[in-house]
DNA sequence: ATCATCAGCCCTTTTACTTCA
DNA sequence: CCTGAAGTAAAAGGGCTGATG
């Protein structure tokens, strides 16, 4: 995304770029959302010098295309540290198994990983001693785990048919903590879960991956609304430096006017702050100077104090 | 070094199901 | 109560990548 700030003669109309920079699948997958993001300002010349590996270039390129040679300047917009994510999880402690492989690693493994044997009693296949179908049976006479188990069964008998599966309300709570704690599953962990809620393997691979769908999704929507704001505020800043630009520019037209008089000088007192004046030499061609506190401005051959806005 | 295979992931689409006017 | 549109979630399909033989 590209945010337009133009401080020149000219200035630009913002513009959002619709297509993103190329990117690999493999940067998609490295990408996290808890990483923040950038917006890019066009201000000014490309910088010699600059790496252009292929990525850069087709970017090069799709400035170019769109008229626009500047490259970007990055701004961090997001804050660096992620949120903290709210851990108040009722299924704490469920063993993760760690495969061979990720001995040491903490990407998949559970931090409370051997704190407890803690299992769920959802007894989809069985029936018998299930909590929550006992409390559905009490509640609404509708006992949705056996239903999700006789549609699972359906699917295994007919096999061509694509039943649909509703997981129930304590699966679906499951997996969610589950996906608190690891948003990517290996696959002993899978294994495991699978086993745990009477599910296929292929369903909990599923269902994660759709989960992590479904908060790149909301993480997108929440990015979009922030960088919304973000342009509103540079938009409105935009605005007020155009303002203050031309109003600088009017002066500096004065100004010129006020050049074809006698000089004068101008110099304003460091403690109080207010600028007096001096008459010059009959000359003219003396420059003189003052600054203007507000925008830093050099301000030359200003006349009389009567007539000179800052003069006090 | 190159190729084939496999597993895992992401993205998109399809489809079953639910909700609501 | 019935119905159709809209929304949601589970699942499938295809493409890509990295690991492995």
């Amino acid at each position: 995304m590209e945010l337009g700030l133009s401080l020149g003669d000219a200035p630009k109309p913002f513009r959002f770029v619709e297509k993103q920079p190329p990117v690999t699948p493999r940067q998609r997958r490295i990408s996290r959302p808890d990483l923040g993001f950038c917006v890019d300002l066009s201000i000014g010349r490309p910088v010699a010098g600059e790496k252009e590996d292929d990525e850069e270039k087709i970017n090069q390129r799709d400035y170019e295309s769109d008229g626009n040679e500047d490259p970007p300047i990055q701004l961090d917009l997001l804050p660096h540290n992620p949120v903290p994510r709210n851990l108040t999880n009722p299924y704490q402690g469920f063993p993760w198994p760690s495969s061979e492989n990720d001995e040491g690693e903490d990407r998949t493994a559970s931090p409370n990983s051997a704190a407890s044997s803690f299992q769920m009693e959802f007894g989809l296949y069985g029936g018998g001693g299930n909590i929550s179908c006992q409390r559905e049976q009490m509640e609404n006479g509708v006992i949705e785990s056996e239903r999700a188990s006789s549609r699972a069964s359906d699917e295994d008998e007919n096999g061509s048919t694509r039943k649909k599966l509703r997981l129930s309300k304590e699966q679906s709570a499951f997996l969610e903590e589950s996906f608190k704690e690891h948003n990517t599953l290996n696959p002993k962990q899978k294994l495991a879960l699978a086993k745990q809620l009477n599910l296929r393997p292929r369903q909990v691979e599923v269902w994660f991956q759709n989960r992590r769908a479904r908060t790149k999704l909301k993480q997108t929507e929440v990015d979009c609304e922030y960088l919304k704001r973000c342009c509103e505020t540079l938009t409105e800043e935009n605005r007020r430096l155009q303002k203050e630009l031309q109003e600088l520019r009017a002066l500096k037209t004065t100004d010129s006017f006020y050049m074809q008089l006698p000089a004068t000088t101008l110099t304003m007192c460091p403690s109080c702050e207010r600028v007096t004046s001096t008459s010059a030499g009959s000359s003219g061609g003396k420059s003189t100077e003052a600054v203007s506190k507000r925008s830093g401005f050099a301000i030359t051959g200003r006349p009389s104090s009567s007539s000179f806005p800052f003069s006090a």
